[in-house]
DNA sequence: GAGTGGTCTAGACCACATC
DNA sequence: ATGTGGTCTAGACCACTCG
Protein backbone atom coordinates (compact mmCIF):
# COMPACT_ATOMS: atom_id res chain seq x y z
CA UNK A 1 0.00 0.00 0.00
CA UNK A 2 1.03 3.40 -1.23
CA UNK A 3 2.37 5.65 1.91
CA UNK A 4 2.53 8.97 0.61
CA UNK A 5 0.75 12.16 1.58
CA UNK A 6 -3.24 12.57 3.38
CA UNK A 7 -4.80 10.43 5.24
CA UNK A 8 -5.05 6.58 5.39
CA UNK A 9 -8.20 6.75 3.75
CA UNK A 10 -6.85 8.66 0.85
CA UNK A 11 -3.77 5.74 0.52
CA UNK A 12 -6.70 3.32 0.39
CA UNK A 13 -8.52 5.06 -2.20
CA UNK A 14 -5.11 5.64 -4.28
CA UNK A 15 -4.41 2.14 -3.70
CA UNK A 16 -7.86 1.00 -5.45
CA UNK A 17 -7.94 2.63 -7.76
CA UNK A 18 -4.65 2.14 -8.90
CA UNK A 19 -5.92 -1.51 -8.89
CA UNK A 20 -8.38 -0.59 -10.76
CA UNK A 21 -6.70 1.48 -13.45
CA UNK A 22 -4.18 -1.93 -13.53
CA UNK A 23 -7.13 -4.14 -14.67
CA UNK A 24 -7.36 -5.99 -11.79
CA UNK A 25 -11.01 -4.79 -11.45
CA UNK A 26 -12.60 -4.37 -14.81
CA UNK A 27 -15.61 -2.05 -14.97
CA UNK A 28 -19.15 -3.87 -13.90
CA UNK A 29 -16.53 -5.82 -11.18
CA UNK A 30 -17.60 -5.83 -7.42
CA UNK A 31 -14.70 -4.75 -5.23
CA UNK A 32 -14.04 -6.13 -1.82
CA UNK A 33 -16.36 -5.97 0.87
CA UNK A 34 -15.49 -3.44 3.23
CA UNK A 35 -15.32 -6.13 6.16
CA UNK A 36 -12.56 -7.63 3.51
CA UNK A 37 -11.20 -4.29 2.89
CA UNK A 38 -11.01 -3.42 6.71
CA UNK A 39 -8.82 -6.55 7.92
CA UNK A 40 -6.89 -6.04 4.50
CA UNK A 41 -5.58 -2.82 5.67
CA UNK A 42 -6.31 -2.96 9.35
CA UNK A 43 -8.38 -0.33 9.32
CA UNK A 44 -11.59 0.60 10.74
CA UNK A 45 -15.05 0.24 9.23
CA UNK A 46 -15.13 4.41 8.89
CA UNK A 47 -11.78 5.00 7.43
CA UNK A 48 -13.15 2.09 4.71
CA UNK A 49 -16.38 3.88 4.04
CA UNK A 50 -13.99 7.45 3.81
CA UNK A 51 -11.93 5.63 0.66
CA UNK A 52 -15.09 4.42 -1.33
CA UNK A 53 -16.42 8.13 -0.49
CA UNK A 54 -13.45 9.18 -2.56
CA UNK A 55 -13.86 6.67 -5.38
CA UNK A 56 -17.44 7.96 -5.63
CA UNK A 57 -17.16 11.45 -5.48
CA UNK A 58 -14.78 10.77 -8.71
CA UNK A 59 -17.60 9.01 -10.16
CA UNK A 60 -15.68 5.50 -10.42
CA UNK A 61 -17.26 3.26 -8.45
CA UNK A 62 -20.63 2.81 -7.49
CA UNK A 63 -22.37 1.40 -4.55
CA UNK A 64 -25.53 -0.82 -3.92
CA UNK A 65 -26.73 -1.19 -0.64
CA UNK A 66 -26.49 -4.53 0.29
CA UNK A 67 -24.69 -5.73 -2.47
CA UNK A 68 -21.13 -4.62 -2.98
CA UNK A 69 -19.42 -1.69 -4.13
CA UNK A 70 -19.07 -1.92 -7.88
CA UNK A 71 -16.40 -0.64 -11.02
CA UNK A 72 -18.86 1.99 -12.66
CA UNK A 73 -19.19 0.68 -16.14
CA UNK A 74 -18.65 3.29 -19.14
CA UNK A 75 -22.35 4.35 -20.31
CA UNK A 76 -22.52 4.45 -24.07
CA UNK A 77 -21.95 7.76 -25.25
CA UNK A 78 -24.18 9.84 -26.90
CA UNK A 79 -23.21 12.02 -29.62
CA UNK A 80 -25.54 15.45 -29.82
CA UNK A 81 -24.35 17.34 -32.97
CA UNK A 82 -25.59 20.51 -34.19
CA UNK A 83 -26.87 18.92 -37.60
CA UNK A 84 -29.72 17.67 -35.51
CA UNK A 85 -31.03 21.18 -35.64
CA UNK A 86 -29.88 21.51 -39.42
CA UNK A 87 -33.38 22.40 -41.68
CA UNK A 88 -33.83 19.09 -43.54
CA UNK A 89 -34.12 17.17 -40.57
CA UNK A 90 -37.02 18.78 -38.61
CA UNK A 91 -38.27 20.13 -42.03
CA UNK A 92 -39.39 16.68 -43.25
CA UNK A 93 -41.47 16.43 -40.11
CA UNK A 94 -39.21 14.11 -38.09
CA UNK A 95 -38.70 14.55 -34.42
CA UNK A 96 -35.46 16.25 -33.97
CA UNK A 97 -34.59 13.29 -31.31
CA UNK A 98 -34.23 11.41 -33.92
CA UNK A 99 -31.07 13.09 -35.42
CA UNK A 100 -29.52 11.76 -31.64
CA UNK A 101 -27.42 8.25 -31.91
CA UNK A 102 -29.42 5.20 -31.51
CA UNK A 103 -32.19 4.37 -28.98
CA UNK A 104 -35.82 4.98 -28.42
CA UNK A 105 -35.97 7.96 -27.46
CA UNK A 106 -39.22 8.60 -25.03
CA UNK A 107 -40.19 12.20 -24.16
CA UNK A 108 -42.36 12.52 -20.99
CA UNK A 109 -43.35 14.82 -17.66
CA UNK A 110 -44.58 17.33 -20.56
CA UNK A 111 -45.53 20.56 -18.87
CA UNK A 112 -46.84 23.49 -20.91
CA UNK A 113 -47.64 26.73 -19.05
CA UNK A 114 -47.53 30.47 -18.67
CA UNK A 115 -44.90 31.73 -16.59
CA UNK A 116 -42.97 34.91 -15.85
CA UNK A 117 -40.29 35.02 -17.65
CA UNK A 118 -36.82 34.31 -16.03
CA UNK A 119 -34.21 37.52 -16.38
CA UNK A 120 -32.18 35.92 -19.03
CA UNK A 121 -34.93 34.59 -21.08
CA UNK A 122 -36.73 37.89 -21.08
CA UNK A 123 -33.79 39.82 -21.78
CA UNK A 124 -33.38 36.89 -24.98
CA UNK A 125 -36.80 37.07 -25.77
CA UNK A 126 -36.66 41.31 -25.71
CA UNK A 127 -39.59 41.01 -23.34
CA UNK A 128 -40.28 43.13 -20.43
CA UNK A 129 -38.86 41.15 -17.14
CA UNK A 130 -41.16 38.98 -15.43
CA UNK A 131 -43.65 39.07 -17.93
CA UNK A 132 -45.47 36.29 -19.43
CA UNK A 133 -44.12 33.62 -21.52
CA UNK A 134 -44.49 30.33 -22.48
CA UNK A 135 -42.53 27.38 -21.21
CA UNK A 136 -42.37 24.01 -22.14
CA UNK A 137 -40.70 21.51 -19.58
CA UNK A 138 -40.06 17.76 -19.90
CA UNK A 139 -37.69 14.90 -19.82
CA UNK A 140 -35.99 13.12 -22.36
CA UNK A 141 -35.35 9.01 -22.02
CA UNK A 142 -33.90 7.10 -24.39
CA UNK A 143 -34.13 3.50 -23.95
CA UNK A 144 -35.83 4.49 -20.97
CA UNK A 145 -32.14 6.07 -19.12
CA UNK A 146 -33.43 9.52 -18.26
CA UNK A 147 -30.59 11.66 -19.67
CA UNK A 148 -31.87 15.26 -20.21
CA UNK A 149 -33.96 17.66 -18.55
CA UNK A 150 -35.25 20.58 -20.70
CA UNK A 151 -37.30 23.76 -20.48
CA UNK A 152 -37.70 25.91 -23.94
CA UNK A 153 -39.13 29.21 -23.24
CA UNK A 154 -41.58 31.30 -26.25
CA UNK A 155 -42.80 35.09 -26.58
CA UNK A 156 -46.50 34.70 -26.38
CA UNK A 157 -47.85 36.54 -28.93
CA UNK A 158 -45.55 34.01 -31.40
CA UNK A 159 -47.30 30.73 -30.22
CA UNK A 160 -50.68 32.10 -29.21
CA UNK A 161 -53.31 29.65 -30.45
CA UNK A 162 -50.64 27.45 -32.21
CA UNK A 163 -49.99 23.68 -31.00
CA UNK A 164 -46.79 24.97 -29.47
CA UNK A 165 -48.86 25.60 -26.66
CA UNK A 166 -50.02 21.76 -26.66
CA UNK A 167 -48.38 19.08 -24.91
CA UNK A 168 -48.10 17.59 -27.95
CA UNK A 169 -46.55 20.25 -30.68
CA UNK A 170 -47.44 17.83 -34.12
CA UNK A 171 -44.96 16.42 -36.64
CA UNK A 172 -41.44 18.42 -37.14
CA UNK A 173 -41.76 19.97 -33.31
CA UNK A 174 -41.56 23.27 -32.05
CA UNK A 175 -39.25 24.41 -35.14
CA UNK A 176 -41.17 23.34 -37.59
CA UNK A 177 -44.24 24.94 -36.13
CA UNK A 178 -42.31 28.62 -35.60
CA UNK A 179 -41.14 28.10 -39.35
CA UNK A 180 -44.83 27.58 -40.40
CA UNK A 181 -45.61 30.56 -38.51
CA UNK A 182 -43.30 32.76 -40.65
CA UNK A 183 -40.68 32.49 -37.77
CA UNK A 184 -37.96 30.10 -39.09
CA UNK A 185 -35.14 29.34 -37.06
CA UNK A 186 -31.90 30.04 -39.05
CA UNK A 187 -29.24 30.59 -36.55
CA UNK A 188 -28.72 29.34 -33.06
CA UNK A 189 -25.92 30.01 -30.30
CA UNK A 190 -25.34 27.78 -27.42
CA UNK A 191 -23.59 28.55 -24.45
CA UNK A 192 -22.02 25.59 -22.62
CA UNK A 193 -21.50 24.84 -19.03
CA UNK A 194 -20.91 22.10 -16.61
CA UNK A 195 -21.53 21.87 -12.64
CA UNK A 196 -22.18 18.94 -10.16
CA UNK A 197 -26.58 18.61 -10.46
CA UNK A 198 -28.85 19.78 -7.45
CA UNK A 199 -30.97 17.09 -6.08
CA UNK A 200 -33.73 17.29 -7.90
CA UNK A 201 -31.61 17.20 -11.08
CA UNK A 202 -29.58 14.22 -10.17
CA UNK A 203 -32.90 12.56 -8.81
CA UNK A 204 -34.50 13.04 -12.31
CA UNK A 205 -31.91 11.56 -14.38
CA UNK A 206 -31.29 9.26 -11.84
CA UNK A 207 -27.63 9.96 -11.79
CA UNK A 208 -25.20 8.25 -9.44
CA UNK A 209 -22.56 10.14 -6.89
CA UNK A 210 -19.93 12.31 -8.68
CA UNK A 211 -21.53 12.55 -12.25
CA UNK A 212 -21.24 16.13 -13.46
CA UNK A 213 -23.81 17.29 -15.60
CA UNK A 214 -23.91 19.51 -19.17
CA UNK A 215 -25.69 23.09 -19.00
CA UNK A 216 -26.67 23.79 -22.44
CA UNK A 217 -28.62 27.54 -23.12
CA UNK A 218 -29.81 27.56 -26.48
CA UNK A 219 -31.32 30.56 -28.69
CA UNK A 220 -32.74 30.47 -31.77
CA UNK A 221 -32.66 33.38 -33.86
CA UNK A 222 -34.86 34.47 -36.89
CA UNK A 223 -33.25 35.58 -40.38
CA UNK A 224 -34.53 38.83 -38.70
CA UNK A 225 -32.58 38.28 -35.98
CA UNK A 226 -35.37 37.71 -33.53
CA UNK A 227 -35.06 35.67 -30.52
CA UNK A 228 -37.89 33.27 -31.11
CA UNK A 229 -36.69 30.83 -28.29
CA UNK A 230 -34.30 30.31 -25.61
CA UNK A 231 -33.90 26.69 -24.29
CA UNK A 232 -31.81 25.26 -21.29
CA UNK A 233 -30.79 21.71 -21.04
CA UNK A 234 -29.00 19.84 -18.49
CA UNK A 235 -27.55 16.75 -19.93
CA UNK A 236 -26.39 13.53 -18.08
CA UNK A 237 -22.52 14.36 -18.31
CA UNK A 238 -21.50 10.61 -17.88
CA UNK A 239 -23.71 10.35 -21.43
CA UNK A 240 -22.98 13.21 -23.92
CA UNK A 241 -20.41 14.38 -25.88
CA UNK A 242 -21.43 17.30 -27.59
CA UNK A 243 -19.98 17.48 -31.35
CA UNK A 244 -19.33 20.95 -33.07
CA UNK A 245 -17.94 22.38 -36.22
CA UNK A 246 -16.55 26.09 -37.43
CA UNK A 247 -14.33 28.11 -39.22
CA UNK A 248 -11.76 29.72 -38.78
CA UNK B 1 -34.62 20.76 11.21
CA UNK B 2 -36.28 18.98 8.15
CA UNK B 3 -37.17 15.71 8.91
CA UNK B 4 -37.58 14.16 5.69
CA UNK B 5 -35.93 10.92 3.96
CA UNK B 6 -32.33 9.92 4.41
CA UNK B 7 -29.71 10.21 7.28
CA UNK B 8 -29.56 12.66 9.52
CA UNK B 9 -26.42 13.99 7.92
CA UNK B 10 -28.38 14.13 4.82
CA UNK B 11 -31.06 16.37 6.73
CA UNK B 12 -28.23 18.73 7.84
CA UNK B 13 -26.84 19.60 5.00
CA UNK B 14 -30.52 20.12 3.13
CA UNK B 15 -30.84 22.74 6.06
CA UNK B 16 -27.43 23.82 5.44
CA UNK B 17 -28.24 23.95 1.86
CA UNK B 18 -31.78 25.78 2.50
CA UNK B 19 -29.97 28.82 4.91
CA UNK B 20 -27.48 29.28 1.93
CA UNK B 21 -30.32 29.27 -0.88
CA UNK B 22 -32.42 31.59 1.24
CA UNK B 23 -29.21 34.09 1.77
CA UNK B 24 -28.64 33.31 5.55
CA UNK B 25 -25.08 32.77 4.35
CA UNK B 26 -23.62 34.31 1.17
CA UNK B 27 -21.01 33.58 -0.79
CA UNK B 28 -17.54 33.71 1.08
CA UNK B 29 -19.66 33.66 4.72
CA UNK B 30 -18.29 31.21 7.07
CA UNK B 31 -20.88 28.60 8.19
CA UNK B 32 -21.04 27.92 12.04
CA UNK B 33 -17.85 26.51 13.38
CA UNK B 34 -18.34 22.18 13.79
CA UNK B 35 -18.46 22.36 17.23
CA UNK B 36 -20.85 24.63 16.72
CA UNK B 37 -23.18 22.31 14.39
CA UNK B 38 -22.58 19.90 16.69
CA UNK B 39 -24.25 21.17 19.92
CA UNK B 40 -27.35 22.68 17.27
CA UNK B 41 -28.30 19.48 16.09
CA UNK B 42 -27.42 17.51 18.64
CA UNK B 43 -25.06 15.19 17.00
CA UNK B 44 -21.75 14.17 16.73
CA UNK B 45 -18.80 15.27 15.25
CA UNK B 46 -18.88 12.27 12.31
CA UNK B 47 -22.07 13.62 11.17
CA UNK B 48 -21.57 17.24 11.09
CA UNK B 49 -18.41 16.50 9.06
CA UNK B 50 -20.53 14.10 7.27
CA UNK B 51 -23.17 17.22 6.18
CA UNK B 52 -20.44 18.79 5.21
CA UNK B 53 -18.91 16.46 2.57
CA UNK B 54 -22.41 16.30 0.77
CA UNK B 55 -21.93 20.01 0.25
CA UNK B 56 -18.16 19.55 -0.51
CA UNK B 57 -19.02 17.18 -3.04
CA UNK B 58 -21.45 19.40 -4.57
CA UNK B 59 -19.24 22.12 -5.01
CA UNK B 60 -21.01 24.63 -3.08
CA UNK B 61 -19.32 24.73 0.30
CA UNK B 62 -15.17 24.85 0.30
CA UNK B 63 -13.24 24.42 3.77
CA UNK B 64 -10.09 25.53 4.44
CA UNK B 65 -8.13 23.45 7.70
CA UNK B 66 -7.97 25.51 10.63
CA UNK B 67 -10.16 28.30 9.46
CA UNK B 68 -13.54 27.48 8.39
CA UNK B 69 -15.94 26.07 5.59
CA UNK B 70 -17.02 28.93 3.34
CA UNK B 71 -19.77 29.21 1.16
CA UNK B 72 -18.19 28.74 -2.37
CA UNK B 73 -17.71 32.34 -4.11
CA UNK B 74 -18.91 32.01 -7.67
CA UNK B 75 -15.66 32.70 -9.70
CA UNK B 76 -15.95 34.77 -12.47
CA UNK B 77 -16.77 33.44 -15.52
CA UNK B 78 -14.42 33.00 -18.52
CA UNK B 79 -16.47 33.11 -21.86
CA UNK B 80 -14.70 31.06 -25.07
CA UNK B 81 -15.90 31.24 -28.17
CA UNK B 82 -14.99 30.12 -31.61
CA UNK B 83 -13.92 33.34 -32.62
CA UNK B 84 -10.88 33.34 -30.39
CA UNK B 85 -10.00 30.88 -33.76
CA UNK B 86 -10.90 33.31 -36.22
CA UNK B 87 -8.27 33.93 -38.76
CA UNK B 88 -8.05 37.23 -38.40
CA UNK B 89 -7.32 36.88 -34.94
CA UNK B 90 -4.23 35.01 -35.21
CA UNK B 91 -3.21 36.63 -38.34
CA UNK B 92 -2.26 39.84 -36.85
CA UNK B 93 0.42 38.08 -34.84
CA UNK B 94 -1.32 38.36 -31.41
CA UNK B 95 -1.47 35.32 -29.41
CA UNK B 96 -4.71 33.76 -29.91
CA UNK B 97 -5.09 33.89 -25.69
CA UNK B 98 -5.72 37.47 -26.33
CA UNK B 99 -9.25 36.84 -27.26
CA UNK B 100 -10.39 35.35 -24.57
CA UNK B 101 -11.68 37.21 -21.43
CA UNK B 102 -10.02 40.05 -19.49
CA UNK B 103 -6.62 38.71 -17.27
CA UNK B 104 -3.41 38.57 -18.07
CA UNK B 105 -3.25 35.08 -19.34
CA UNK B 106 0.34 33.45 -18.99
CA UNK B 107 1.96 29.96 -20.41
CA UNK B 108 3.29 27.87 -18.34
CA UNK B 109 5.06 24.39 -17.76
CA UNK B 110 5.47 23.92 -21.50
CA UNK B 111 7.02 20.97 -22.73
CA UNK B 112 7.42 19.78 -26.06
CA UNK B 113 8.51 16.36 -27.11
CA UNK B 114 8.03 13.82 -29.99
CA UNK B 115 6.00 10.85 -28.46
CA UNK B 116 3.83 8.36 -29.46
CA UNK B 117 0.89 8.71 -30.91
CA UNK B 118 -2.31 8.21 -28.72
CA UNK B 119 -4.80 6.15 -31.17
CA UNK B 120 -7.75 8.56 -30.92
CA UNK B 121 -4.65 11.45 -32.21
CA UNK B 122 -2.95 8.96 -34.86
CA UNK B 123 -6.50 8.18 -36.35
CA UNK B 124 -7.12 12.03 -36.55
CA UNK B 125 -3.84 12.90 -37.77
CA UNK B 126 -3.47 9.99 -40.17
CA UNK B 127 -0.28 8.31 -38.76
CA UNK B 128 0.50 5.04 -38.09
CA UNK B 129 -0.48 4.33 -34.20
CA UNK B 130 2.19 4.29 -31.96
CA UNK B 131 4.02 6.36 -34.59
CA UNK B 132 5.83 9.48 -33.34
CA UNK B 133 4.34 12.93 -33.51
CA UNK B 134 5.28 16.38 -32.08
CA UNK B 135 3.20 16.80 -28.56
CA UNK B 136 3.09 20.26 -27.00
CA UNK B 137 1.45 20.61 -23.35
CA UNK B 138 0.77 23.07 -21.31
CA UNK B 139 -0.80 24.96 -18.56
CA UNK B 140 -2.63 28.22 -18.67
CA UNK B 141 -2.94 31.04 -15.87
CA UNK B 142 -5.20 33.62 -16.10
CA UNK B 143 -4.16 36.60 -13.22
CA UNK B 144 -2.20 33.57 -11.55
CA UNK B 145 -4.76 31.54 -11.14
CA UNK B 146 -5.13 28.14 -13.06
CA UNK B 147 -7.53 27.71 -15.86
CA UNK B 148 -6.53 24.93 -18.70
CA UNK B 149 -4.38 22.42 -19.30
CA UNK B 150 -3.55 21.66 -22.65
CA UNK B 151 -1.75 19.17 -25.02
CA UNK B 152 -1.74 19.40 -28.75
CA UNK B 153 0.01 17.07 -30.97
CA UNK B 154 0.98 18.24 -34.72
CA UNK B 155 2.10 15.43 -37.55
CA UNK B 156 6.54 15.24 -37.48
CA UNK B 157 6.42 16.01 -41.12
CA UNK B 158 4.35 19.37 -40.83
CA UNK B 159 6.56 20.96 -38.32
CA UNK B 160 9.75 19.46 -38.27
CA UNK B 161 12.57 22.24 -38.43
CA UNK B 162 9.47 24.91 -37.74
CA UNK B 163 8.97 27.09 -34.29
CA UNK B 164 6.59 24.70 -33.21
CA UNK B 165 8.86 22.33 -32.09
CA UNK B 166 10.46 25.46 -29.94
CA UNK B 167 9.04 26.37 -26.63
CA UNK B 168 8.14 30.05 -27.78
CA UNK B 169 6.04 29.44 -31.40
CA UNK B 170 6.54 33.29 -31.74
CA UNK B 171 3.95 36.03 -32.71
CA UNK B 172 0.38 34.20 -33.74
CA UNK B 173 1.30 31.07 -32.39
CA UNK B 174 1.06 27.87 -34.06
CA UNK B 175 -1.83 28.46 -36.54
CA UNK B 176 0.25 31.73 -37.74
CA UNK B 177 3.23 29.27 -38.06
CA UNK B 178 1.16 26.52 -40.08
CA UNK B 179 -0.28 28.86 -42.39
CA UNK B 180 3.56 30.27 -42.81
CA UNK B 181 4.21 26.31 -43.87
CA UNK B 182 0.89 25.90 -46.25
CA UNK B 183 -1.06 24.55 -43.74
CA UNK B 184 -3.91 27.27 -43.06
CA UNK B 185 -6.43 26.17 -40.55
CA UNK B 186 -9.68 26.86 -42.33
CA UNK B 187 -12.52 24.27 -40.33
CA UNK B 188 -12.27 23.30 -36.55
CA UNK B 189 -14.45 20.79 -34.90
CA UNK B 190 -14.37 20.38 -31.23
CA UNK B 191 -15.96 17.84 -29.08
CA UNK B 192 -17.03 18.44 -25.07
CA UNK B 193 -17.33 16.26 -22.55
CA UNK B 194 -17.34 16.72 -18.82
CA UNK B 195 -16.51 14.36 -15.65
CA UNK B 196 -14.73 14.84 -12.39
CA UNK B 197 -10.87 15.36 -12.62
CA UNK B 198 -8.20 12.50 -12.10
CA UNK B 199 -6.06 13.34 -9.16
CA UNK B 200 -3.46 15.14 -11.28
CA UNK B 201 -5.70 17.45 -12.77
CA UNK B 202 -7.56 18.54 -9.30
CA UNK B 203 -3.62 19.78 -8.28
CA UNK B 204 -2.52 21.50 -11.57
CA UNK B 205 -5.74 23.17 -12.09
CA UNK B 206 -5.93 23.81 -7.69
CA UNK B 207 -9.57 22.88 -7.87
CA UNK B 208 -11.50 22.26 -4.87
CA UNK B 209 -13.52 18.79 -4.18
CA UNK B 210 -16.80 18.76 -6.48
CA UNK B 211 -15.55 20.79 -9.45
CA UNK B 212 -16.05 18.90 -12.64
CA UNK B 213 -14.45 19.82 -15.87
CA UNK B 214 -14.81 20.46 -19.21
CA UNK B 215 -12.80 17.95 -21.81
CA UNK B 216 -12.58 20.00 -25.04
CA UNK B 217 -11.14 17.66 -27.92
CA UNK B 218 -10.05 20.14 -30.72
CA UNK B 219 -9.16 19.39 -34.51
CA UNK B 220 -7.65 21.51 -37.28
CA UNK B 221 -8.37 20.99 -40.64
CA UNK B 222 -6.68 22.68 -43.78
CA UNK B 223 -8.57 23.75 -47.00
CA UNK B 224 -7.65 20.38 -48.27
CA UNK B 225 -9.18 18.69 -45.25
CA UNK B 226 -5.92 17.37 -44.05
CA UNK B 227 -5.98 17.57 -39.82
CA UNK B 228 -2.77 19.20 -39.19
CA UNK B 229 -3.65 19.60 -35.39
CA UNK B 230 -5.31 17.53 -32.68
CA UNK B 231 -5.48 19.19 -28.80
CA UNK B 232 -7.01 17.91 -26.17
CA UNK B 233 -7.87 20.71 -23.46
CA UNK B 234 -9.29 20.59 -19.86
CA UNK B 235 -10.40 23.69 -18.06
CA UNK B 236 -11.98 24.39 -14.57
CA UNK B 237 -15.91 23.86 -14.92
CA UNK B 238 -16.22 26.40 -12.41
CA UNK B 239 -14.90 29.15 -14.72
CA UNK B 240 -15.42 28.47 -18.29
CA UNK B 241 -18.61 28.98 -20.21
CA UNK B 242 -18.25 27.53 -24.25
CA UNK B 243 -19.95 29.92 -26.78
CA UNK B 244 -20.81 28.08 -30.30
CA UNK B 245 -23.08 29.54 -32.91
CA UNK B 246 -24.12 27.79 -35.91
CA UNK B 247 -26.75 28.12 -39.10
CA UNK B 248 -29.83 25.83 -39.31
C1' DG C 1 -3.00 29.08 23.24
C1' DA C 2 -7.51 28.70 21.61
C1' DG C 3 -10.26 27.47 18.00
C1' DT C 4 -10.80 25.27 13.72
C1' DG C 5 -11.18 21.43 10.39
C1' DG C 6 -9.27 16.50 9.35
C1' DT C 7 -8.77 11.89 10.62
C1' DC C 8 -9.35 7.61 13.05
C1' DT C 9 -11.06 3.98 16.32
C1' DA C 10 -14.18 0.29 18.17
C1' DG C 11 -18.38 -0.77 18.37
C1' DA C 12 -23.27 -0.49 17.53
C1' DC C 13 -27.65 -0.62 14.98
C1' DC C 14 -30.18 -0.32 10.67
C1' DA C 15 -31.71 -1.30 5.76
C1' DC C 16 -31.15 -4.03 2.13
C1' DA C 17 -29.92 -8.02 -0.98
C1' DT C 18 -29.19 -12.71 -1.63
C1' DC C 19 -22.89 -12.01 -3.96
C1' DA D 1 -29.96 -16.41 7.85
C1' DT D 2 -26.01 -14.23 6.50
C1' DG D 3 -23.41 -10.79 4.51
C1' DT D 4 -23.48 -6.32 2.53
C1' DG D 5 -23.30 -1.21 2.62
C1' DG D 6 -25.08 3.02 5.44
C1' DT D 7 -25.14 5.56 9.50
C1' DC D 8 -24.01 7.14 14.03
C1' DT D 9 -21.66 7.72 18.60
C1' DA D 10 -18.11 9.38 22.01
C1' DG D 11 -13.84 10.26 22.27
C1' DA D 12 -9.15 10.88 20.77
C1' DC D 13 -5.21 12.95 18.38
C1' DC D 14 -3.31 15.74 14.68
C1' DA D 15 -2.50 19.87 11.59
C1' DC D 16 -3.47 24.25 10.75
C1' DT D 17 -4.81 29.39 11.38
C1' DC D 18 -4.90 33.31 13.92
C1' DG D 19 -11.37 34.44 13.32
Amino acid sequence: MPSDRGGTYQRIADDLLARIRSGEFRPGDRLPAASKLLATYGVSKTTVAAALDVLRASGLVVTRQGSGAYVRETSEVRRSSPERLSRDRWGRGRSIQDADAPGRTRVVDIVVALAAAPDWVAAALGVDTGADVLARSRRFLVDERPMQLATSWYPVDVVAGTRIMLTDTGPGGAYQRLTELGHAPTRFTEQVRTRMPVADEARDLALPAGTPILEVTRHAYTEAGRCVESTRMVLDGSAYTLDYTFDA
